[in-house]
DNA sequence: GTAAATGATACTAAATTAGTATCAGTTTTA
DNA sequence: TAAAACTGATACTAATTTAGTATCATTTAC
């Protein structure tokens, strides 16, 4: 059971590069190549975060992707909607026998009470936390723990 | 994203039938008419439940299937298990570029918590909650509510 | 001995996810 | 002004997972 697909991975990603050089544009052949992920895939997840206005972008020579709202303001619970539809753990478990003559199902409650807090978990994750998860990382390990390396 | 696949779906409602019935045997032909589910499908189903310990069969004619653990022990999140492996958000979202370089990671800290979440919440849901929901609704709907079914 | 079951397993179909390729247009820069 | 470095748009293929079907052998009740 796999819950974040590629396009999801790669998107945040995507997302962590652009957020730390703020204000620069980003080529996606540099993100693709800093980060591993498949050139033309990676393009065709850009364009939809241009879509969705997470970034915007600049055409031509030395032209690439930068973030168009804050990193604090953008939550991978967004992210995974778009590539992946809303967090729905099933269309509707139950439904149809056990439930349709049995009124409304509690045992959709049961369902519906866990999705919503993955769905309140994920709105809470935001690409400026991750950035500073980030950075304590690096600081942290300055010296001390770097030789496991 | 949908996280409950049909196999898991019909397994529970399986396991529910067979909760509801649960000294007699009941053919994979009944279950799957009353809940309308693919026989064959169900079968194939049902014989993995059986290998996986949660219920036992009886060949031949009057055969079928029958609860071999009390409901209350059977967890949702073993039968998920079963059929969709382990709650795992995903392989490592980071793992490579952003995290490899940059020791063991805060943010799939981010995501473990989450699948903790998820698995401690399915671990609560077991066939015999379910079963004592579906009692409390048939009986709390006797006559009142009855009219609008 | 026949009907009603399961055991085992191979197969097909559909849907989703992952990845590739191509061509047109834009901007920088030499 | 032309080449290089980019994105926009979009069609295509491949791989994987999920869903569903079919078949034959064996067991058991009656």
């Amino acid at each position: 059971m796999k819950v974040l697909t590629k396009n999801t991975d790669y998107a945040v990603r995507a997302l962590l590069v652009l957020g730390a050089h703020e204000d620069d544009y980003v080529s996606a052949k540099k993100i693709s190549e800093e980060q591993g992920i498949p050139y033309q895939f990676l393009r065709r997840i850009l364009q939809e975060l241009c879509r969705h206005g997470f970034v915007r972008t600049k055409e031509g020579a030395r032209g690439g992707f930068m973030l168009d709202r804050g990193p604090e303001s953008i939550k991978i619970r967004e992210v995974i909607e778009i590539f992946q539809g809303k967090v729905e753990l099933s269309e509707c478990m139950f439904r149809k026998q056990i439930c349709s003559n049995r009124a409304n199902c509690v045992l959709r409650h049961e369902i519906m009470r866990i999705e919503q807090m993955v769905n309140r978990e994920f709105e809470q994750i935001t690409i400026g936390k991750l950035l500073g998860d980030l950075k304590v990382l690096e600081n942290g390990m300055g010296r001390e723990k770097m030789k496991n390396e």
